[in-house]
Formats: C-alpha cells, sequence, structure tokens
DNA sequence: CCAAAAGTGTTCTCGGTACACCCATGC
DNA sequence: GCATGGGTGTACCGAGAACACTTTTGG
C-alpha cells in the first residue's frame, strides 16, 4: 500500500516555475523547453474524412508532411497561438470548430532539442483545393483512411500518432456533441449532416431514423424555413443551421465500439 | 469564405523547434518557456469526493493551497513526470489512474513568468489522512463540493479551474469507461463500486439494476470467488476486480447530463 | 425475532432499428 | 413516365427504470 504524506524535503514549492528543491536530494531547476502548437485540422471531401498536411521545406523530415503549426508567442494564449498558426499556415480564418487535443512531450520527438507540443483538433467545411506553395512547399488534403496505406503520405515527427489521435477524438465527439455541423457549410440540410457521420465512422445511417434522432434533441439544428435545390433529382430539403446545443443527450452512439 | 492557401512566405517551417520566418513579416523564434505538471489527485472519502491539495509555504500564493506539480525534467516524458511529481509530493506510488487532462498556457497564469502547465488526473482508493508536512506545509483533501464554499481552501493560480475541469472529467468518464474501479481497493464489493458512482454523480443508484449493468458489460469486473463480512448486518457481498475493459458499451449514462 | 444489505424476478416504458410507404423534384 | 432523394408511419426489440420479493448475515 502506498502512504500518503507530504514528503515535504524542504521549502518545496509545489507548482509553476518556483526555485525548488533547495536541499532536495534532486536538483531539477526549471529547464527550458520549446512550446509549440500543432494542428490537425479535418474536413469532408468527397465523402471522405480529410486531414491537411503540408510538406516540409528543410530538415529534419525534409520532404515530409507535417501538421500546421509552429511555436508560441510569449504573450499569446495556446488557443490563439492555434488560431493564428491555421491562418498563417493554411489561410484558414473560418470559425469552424476548434478544441486541445492533446499534449505530447516525449524527449526525442524531435531529434533537435527538447519541445512539447500542444495539439488541437480543427474542423471545417470543405475548402478550395490549396495550391501549391511557392518554393515547392505544399499542403493538401489526405483522406485519414489513407494515411496507413503505402502510397498515403510519410509524416514528420509524431504526427502520426496525433492525427490518429485526433481522428479518433473527432469520431468519438460526435456521438455526444452537435460538432458534426462544424463540417457543414450553413445552411446544410440534414443529410449533409448524415453524410458527415457515415464518412467519419464508415457506416451508412438509415435516413429516417438519422432526421428524427437530430430534430429531437433539443437545440441540435433549427431550421432556416428554405429547401435546398436538389442536384439531379429528388425533393428538396429543408435547411437548417447550428443551434444552441453543446452536448446530445442521449448520446448518437455508433454501433457497438 | 475564407481560402485554403499555404501562404509559404519564405521558408517556413511547419512544426516543432525549427528557426523560422526568416524573412517573413512576424519575428518569432522559439521562446522559451517553462513547462510543468500538474496533478488533479481525486479519491473517495467518507462518501464525497476529494482532491488533494498542498499549502504553499512561499510566495506567489503563500498560504493558498495548490496542486502537487512541478517542472518537467529535461529527459522525462510528461506521464513519467506526473507520476513523479505524485510520488515526491504526496508519497503516493500506487498505480491508480492516470491520464492527461489539458494543457494550461494563458500568459499571465503565473505571475512570475511564461508557465505551461500540463494537468494530469490521478484516481486512487482511499489513502490514509495526510500528516502535516515538516516545516508548515500541509496536505490534505479537500470534499469537492466545499471548494466553491467560503470555508473552502484558496487555491493558488488557475487551479480552481483545473480542479474544476478535472472533476468533470471523472464524472463524465465514469459512464463510459471502467475508470469507476480505480477508486476502490481490491478486492471491492459491487456497492463500493456504486458508491463510487453516487458520490461523484451526487445521485443514488438503484441498487438491483447497477448490479445487472455492471455484471453484464464484458470484462468490467470479476469475481475473486469469497466474499466480504458485512460490517453491522447485512448479508455477505460477493468480491471482485478490476479486469480488461477499457470502455463500457453501452455506457451507464447519467440521468440528463 | 428484527434490521440491513445482497441478490433475483418482473413489468413497464422509451429509444433505436428496420422497413414499408408517400412526396416532390429533375430528366 | 421514371429515377432520385426527402420525409412520414409503424411495428418490433432491447436496455434501463421501478419496485416487489427472497436470501443471508448481525444484533
Amino acid at each position: 500500500m502506498s502512504q500518503l504524506r507530504p514528503v515535504v524535503r524542504e521549502a518545496r514549492s509545489v507548482s509553476p516555475a518556483t526555485t525548488r528543491d533547495e536541499g532536495g536530494a534532486r536538483e531539477h531547476g526549471p529547464p527550458s523547453t520549446s512550446v509549440t502548437v500543432d494542428v490537425v485540422l479535418l474536413t469532408l471531401r468527397a465523402g471522405r474524412l480529410c486531414v491537411l498536411v503540408i510538406q516540409r521545406d528543410e530538415p529534419p523530415f525534409q520532404d515530409y508532411w507535417a501538421l500546421p503549426g509552429g511555436f508560441v508567442d510569449a504573450d499569446e494564449d495556446l488557443d490563439s497561438s492555434a488560431r493564428r498558426q491555421l491562418a498563417e499556415e493554411t489561410g484558414v480564418t473560418a470559425a469552424g470548430h476548434l478544441e486541445q487535443l492533446y499534449t505530447y512531450g516525449d524527449p526525442g520527438r524531435d531529434p533537435r532539442t527538447r519541445v512539447v507540443s500542444v495539439a488541437y483538433l480543427a474542423l471545417l467545411p470543405n475548402l478550395p483545393q490549396p495550391e501549391p506553395g511557392r518554393r515547392g512547399q505544399q499542403a493538401r488534403w489526405w483522406p485519414v483512411e489513407d494515411l496507413d496505406s503505402p502510397e498515403g503520405p510519410t509524416l514528420a515527427f509524431d504526427h502520426p500518432r496525433i492525427v490518429a489521435d485526433g481522428v479518433e477524438r473527432a469520431r468519438s465527439k460526435l456521438e455526444y456533441t452537435p460538432m458534426a455541423a462544424a463540417f457543414c457549410e450553413e445552411p446544410f440540410t440534414l443529410a449533409d449532416l448524415r453524410r458527415v457521420y457515415e464518412a467519419a465512422w464508415g457506416v451508412s445511417l438509415d435516413p429516417p431514423n438519422f432526421r428524427r434522432k437530430v430534430l429531437s434533441t433539443p437545440d441540435f439544428v433549427v431550421p432556416v424555413g428554405a429547401v435546398s435545390s436538389p442536384r439531379g433529382g429528388g425533393r428538396p430539403a429543408q435547411l437548417y443551421r447550428r443551434a444552441s446545443a453543446t452536448a446530445l443527450y442521449p448520446p448518437l452512439l455508433r454501433r457497438s465500439v
């Protein structure tokens, strides 16, 4: 059994940025570390869930693909930094959905120096195909299912894991939050929204049941009172926009995880 | 609409620790930052969910209560650092449950310098009352419901928010993971397990239904084949230990969020 | 004996599924 | 007209809620 005791060797400090362990057995002053933000930007393109990656144009991992990201400025908070990196590296300024994902800090995840990276997850509606960057640097969307395949991109650093974590977070949060709507340009139809779930989960959902489920969840979506013009046959669909819900109760569960 | 384009001003790097923006409009080299880990350690004491806090013995926030934590060493990963802080500051070495919670990096969250703190959530069975620390530094458990009350402790830094986030994470993950068992000393009865949910959610659950729910979830718990000795009346209960499940499907949902 | 807690059985209800069917549009 | 997709109705099924009841212990 473990004992609970304060173990106050000396005047130990207990929290951020204090000189500490004066007289303690170990020395660990405040080692300085680089803190970066990396963004897993997901969107839906042609019914497939895709992630934005940028080709690196310098070592290490030159010519590998990497997530947009960079250093956190001295005076900015983490969320702002994520928004800034996204704007600077991809031109994306749309609101969409942005949330902190996870923080990666293994020593050695960057071969040069200690870097702790706070990863963010961003969801946006489909955007134009990125132009090739000047100087050979390219940005492009990769369908997430192709990331493991041989013809998929080789990702730099520990970005394969970060992307995997981001995709899993997105898939999972679709269940109990209304964040699927962040993938849809407003106004959207319920079929648009359904296709988000179908693409993200790789399933097909029954349209009538999906409709009832979404409409019975208070403040998930609200009708805008107009209908879409069907493209190539079919009855026009009601149009909706996101509403104020922050959670779905009961959730919209995937089959059997 | 936002445009998607690489915006490669110059030889922009896109990921950790690269000299960057040579020739770009803004300068933001790699600013060095202190990275700490803070641990929200939760346990159950007398049917109440409690968090461990340590009284600070030096400025800033002298005499305020704070979460155990400290600097991440140059060569350790974040999870190891969290385990180390817990062991050094509270003597806790038990396995329990430990997961990364969230990363807090607002400039100004520490009045002295920029500190990015990676918070962890730890769950443990009830532990002995901590002795008062030498040199006046004390560690103690606070019931989480008392944290906002006037007679509750005044928490340092942004620790009130971190504790609130940790408690909410724990409450929420009880629904869809078997992590409630981390609060129970093995072997435990189903009543022990039920009391975890009741304390964390502030509800009372129907024992028969709870029993069926837990036992019908594959690999949530396994019987050890012994029974508890009832304390003061009542039929002896079967004893169980944690099994291999990592998720509960279907989840054990709280009433109406 | 009674009280207390474990454990079983049973009914009811509600949400999800499956699927038949109707509606409105493009061609 | 026919194909296509939107939208409604409905019957079935399974999990959860509520609660009566039995079992096994301490006093």
